[in-house]
DNA sequence: CAGTATCCATTTTGATACTG
DNA sequence: CAGTATCAAAATGGATACTG
């Protein structure tokens, strides 16, 4: 265990009466909103999450998706058996936070030049 | 030091194509936010953010003030002298922060029930 | 591929004490 | 009050190896 999703879950599910607190006690990290994002740009595989730029490392990204279960914003699916492998999709909670990164993007825009911009795409439409 | 402002600067300013990647390489960690949200409510001065009931410790907030500043969210004004003493306050593009806060918030209220309401005072009405 | 596990260096924090 | 300094403990990160 890298001290991951068990040992902190307590944190996760820390509560306080400020909404921003409580939401930045589940993704309020370096990289839990990163993971959310791909998820919103249509990624699902844990291959999908790896090969993105900021390089995240194998043993953080499972961390993160594990709390991310935890804490029910994203649940996963088996797509194959034998070996059993999942992919993991956002599910109303996890999808809830994209006016967030829709902020976050607007703001990163405006301030940042040269960024890209985010386009989500819509869960509904995908499969 | 505490590995404080100064040795990150690199993380503040570095740079990615994605808006929401730098973003978070600015506020993205457990304190700047609430440090910002604190800004947004009318705080002001060192010992009202200390006495926000996260209890962010005296070097962590110097540290992330410190932060604020070099990457141009927050400016500081002296209001008195011998020995001088700043108050903190939110520029245009830490202002620009105040829909992502809102964002959050709404989620917070939305998923973590019990929570209050997030109401930033408009810093054009302030002083 | 999709993870899990481990080792180890670096960062971050939290608590406390100290200063003008 | 408004910070700065110090230091141990914990969290995080990166590299790499291993498994079915």
């Amino acid at each position: 265990m890298t001290g991951g999703a068990e040992a902190r879950d307590d944190a996760i599910f820390k509560r306080s009466s400020c909404p921003i607190t409580n939401g930045l006690n589940i993704f309020g990290d370096k990289w839990t909103l990163l993971v959310i994002r791909d998820l919103m740009l249509g990624k699902c595989r844990y291959a999908d999450f790896i090969s993105s730029p900021e390089n995240i490392a194998s043993n953080i990204l499972a961390d993160r998706l594990k709390r991310l279960e935890a804490a029910g914003l994203v649940s996963r699916q088996a797509y194959q058996q034998k070996p059993v492998r999942y992919e993991y999709v956002l599910t109303e909670k996890g999808n809830d936070l994209k006016p967030i990164l829709e902020a976050i993007s607007r703001w990163g825009r405006r301030h940042c030049p040269g960024t890209d911009v985010f386009r989500p795409v819509d869960r509904f439409k995908l499969r």
